[in-house]
DNA sequence: ACCTGAACACCGTTCAAGT
DNA sequence: ACCTGAACACCGTTCAAGT
């Protein structure tokens, strides 16, 4: 029998995902893909080191997704929360599979562009490169970390399981004792299931940009070469 | 053989706790916590329903360290501020647990009891319920994202292996074109390794805390009972 | 080059049984 | 009440073999 052919990396990143979509990234398994490609698992071996490399590619797939906007003359925050509205809008279809972003920010040439544009925005907006490394990453982490607890997201694609879940989140919620929790049993509704998502990422990258044309800008670091002590002691640490 | 009385909720806890600090949450296994205990697996069950109930009660430990402040009569961006800090104060000492947080934020009273003041603190904020709910959620889950992504924290505990990772981390990003990525290779050290934790976090705190002090507040909605066709529309969706 | 088959060392969990 | 023993249905991965 000629079974040669069946398997490429794209056929197995397309199965995985739509499972991952469907049943989350527990049920994302090698076993689990090659049975529904009609492989043997081992065949997966010829395409993939290991479970690991498939999980990048995954990522890799969502971050590919990003329409990363051109460079133009408006200010750095409206070419920011563009560029984060399509961050946002490549993950949103797939929350099960946000998580892998988290880790993985840097991966292929995409995610690199990606995060070279952030920099060179946060530059723009004035903050020396340190704080920019660590405020960039908070900034895409925070919208990713979004997707991932988006309210009314279970982790089940079925219709019926989800509204399921919604329901009890919300009761629970609704039950607490409301002398003690008042502010959570007013807000059950919001809590347990995004009366908006538009809304909800809205106002997701408008926090965060707000954040960053606010927040005090620190002193830049000394120049190379100049270094105070302390300087020194931190870049050699 | 007398074999009572060996385990129980806190003990199985505490070990997971060192298991997961020192070698990650995949390591976390019902039969290798069993056997850490000298006991047989089935022994777990005992004391937990599943494995699941085992990571609830992990994130319900992490949450306990929160000291959630007394309210007082400081304006509510100082208190949130010092509420936000006392979160990732209980997180930091736990990266490879963080995650747990991320989908369990409102587990056990206490995770109750710090929400609720975080919806009171918006509420004193300006922000109308539901702006209040989504980015308060955004708030935390921001937080709670830096700790997980951490620079320098590749999930191995061991010092050495640790510092292996950063290296290889800070070589890869400076091994980039820097025609192509100059502030990826730029910012290679602090990309790599955070520089200074506190430092990370701080800035992390006043960035969210920034970003809530100048985002636009949004129309209060109307009264229940006089709701819009639109906004009813949104209550029943 | 690409896939198969058998095997190894693991998992979580159920069920029945011991003390 | 609390733990054990055996078993079931899974995992990822290695190694040797087929075509």
């Amino acid at each position: 029998m000629n079974a040669q052919r069946q398997l490429n990396r794209e056929i197995v990143i397309s199965t995985a995902l739509l499972v991952a979509d469907r049943d989350g990234l527990d049920a994302v398994t090698i076993r689990g893909l090659a049975q529904q490609r009609g492989v043997t698992p081992m065949a997966l071996y010829r395409h993939f080191r290991d479970k690991e490399e498939i999980f990048d590619a995954l990522a890799e797939h969502l971050l590919a997704g990003v329409r990363l906007p051109e460079v133009d003359d408006r200010p750095w925050h409206e070419q920011l929360a563009d560029l984060l509205a399509a961050y946002v809008g490549a993950l949103r279809p797939h929350p099960n599979l946000a998580e892998l972003v988290l880790t993985r920010m840097f991966i292929s040439d995409w995610g690199l562009a990606i995060a070279e544009r952030i920099l060179l925005l946060l530059e723009e907006a004035g903050f020396p490169m340190e704080q920019a490394a660590n405020i960039g990453i908070q900034t895409v982490c925070s919208l990713v970390s979004m997707v991932i607890t988006q309210p009314g997201h279970g982790g089940s694609a079925d219709p019926e399981e989800r509204d399921a879940e919604i329901r009890a989140k919300r009761a629970y919620l609704m039950s607490l004792p409301p002398q003690r929790y008042p502010h959570l049993v007013a807000a059950a509704d919001p809590l347990a299931l995004c009366v908006s998502e538009d809304a909800y990422y809205a106002r997701g990258v408008a926090l965060v940009v707000s954040g960053l044309r606010t927040v005090e800008r620190e002193a830049a670091a000394a120049p190379a070469g100049q270094g105070t002590a302390a300087a020194a002691t931190r870049r050699t640490r």
